[in-house]
DNA sequence: AGCCAGGTGTACA
DNA sequence: TGTACACATGGC
């Protein structure tokens, strides 16, 4: 196999790589990335060339091969960039291990995943629309409406025979009749809030870059100004794209079930109660959610 | 059979 | 402010 061009990413202190696998291996419906052989596949874009990279790693770096172009050294800075914003290489994790006491109850679950990274969407309008998809259904069920959307709508990268997908873009959205939205098993209200956010964000091209520079108040407030976007999916885009290290989706079902499990509740605590019981994250709200996740995703299986 | 899954908007009082 | 309700499918 030829491959055009290779790079490497030193690791940063706390980063594990298995656990990257880990979190991309969770659906097998999955179509915007593959996990083959200790390496992940992705069909990502620079500037205007249509790439299939290969992350893998060695003993000290993150290994990235581009394998079906060679890239010049502009967009390997602009590559290199994309990986640490997508596994989050920047974020120092040994304050966020420092912030944890020995008497935290969730103290031996998180450190047990040490080395995890909070992996960013790096598409804002991919972020928002997964989000809304994964509204009120099991995760499961989200695959699946996923996975139909990005099949019907998304554009393929062909490589060694094998389709590599990339995420619909909005424009492409606002085509979808109600008929084709009902045949990939949205329901009426998920498909008008797809067209909301594609409208969004064709009208705020610069919405994700201006976002990240504002409190995160500001920016929470103006994402819920879309239908179809309330607290929780805006706290997930906060967490997850935006690069908020503090946003907390105290709505969400299952943190409130991992809260449960840890501290023994009867029953899983409503929003309010899960905001006090968590006043102590302050500042790694978003680490701790997605550590807990994680934790519940490997309990499941 | 009925309830719960990584919720939200709308309709009422 | 607070509560009821529809919405899509699938697993238990």
């Amino acid at each position: 196999m030829v491959i055009f061009t290779k790079m490497k990413i030193t690791k940063p202190k706390h980063f594990n790589f298995q656990y990257c696998l880990e979190y991309f291996s969770r659906s097998p419906k999955e179509k915007c990335h593959s996990v083959i052989e200790n390496s992940i596949l992705k069909a990502i874009q620079i500037d205007d060339s249509n790439l299939l990279i290969r992350v893998s790693e060695d003993k000290n770096a993150i290994k990235v091969d581009v394998l079906n172009k060679t890239i010049g050294s502009k967009d390997k800075t602009k590559l290199k960039s994309l990986l640490t914003e997508w596994f989050d290489l920047e974020t120092d994790l040994s304050s966020f291990y420092k912030s944890i006491s020995k008497q935290d109850p969730s103290y031996s679950v998180i450190l047990a995943n040490k080395g995890l990274r909070l992996i960013k969407e790096l598409d804002l309008f991919e972020a928002l629309t997964w989000a809304i998809i994964g509204q009120q259904i099991n995760l499961n069920f989200a695959y699946t409406v996923k996975s139909n959307f990005v099949e019907n709508y998304g554009t393929k990268l062909l490589w060694e025979g094998k389709n590599y997908y990339y995420y619909p873009r909005p424009k492409q959205v606002l085509s979808i009749s109600d008929e084709s939205f009902k045949s990939m098993l949205f329901s009426k209200q998920k498909a008008k809030y797809l067209r909301e956010v594609a409208k969004y964000c064709l009208e705020n091209s610069e919405a994700k870059s201006r976002l990240i520079k504002m409190d995160i108040e500001k920016a929470q407030e103006e994402l819920m100004t879309i239908k179809g976007v309330g607290t929780w999916t805006a706290n997930y885009v906060l967490m997850r794209c935006l690069h908020f290290t503090n946003s907390l989706p105290a709505k969400d079902v299952a943190l409130q079930n991992v809260i449960r499990l840890i501290y023994k509740l009867d029953k899983k605590p409503k929003a309010e109660e899960l905001i006090l019981k968590t006043k102590h994250w302050n500042g790694w709200e978003s680490y701790r959610t997605f550590y807990l996740w994680h934790y519940l995703s490997k309990l499941k299986k």
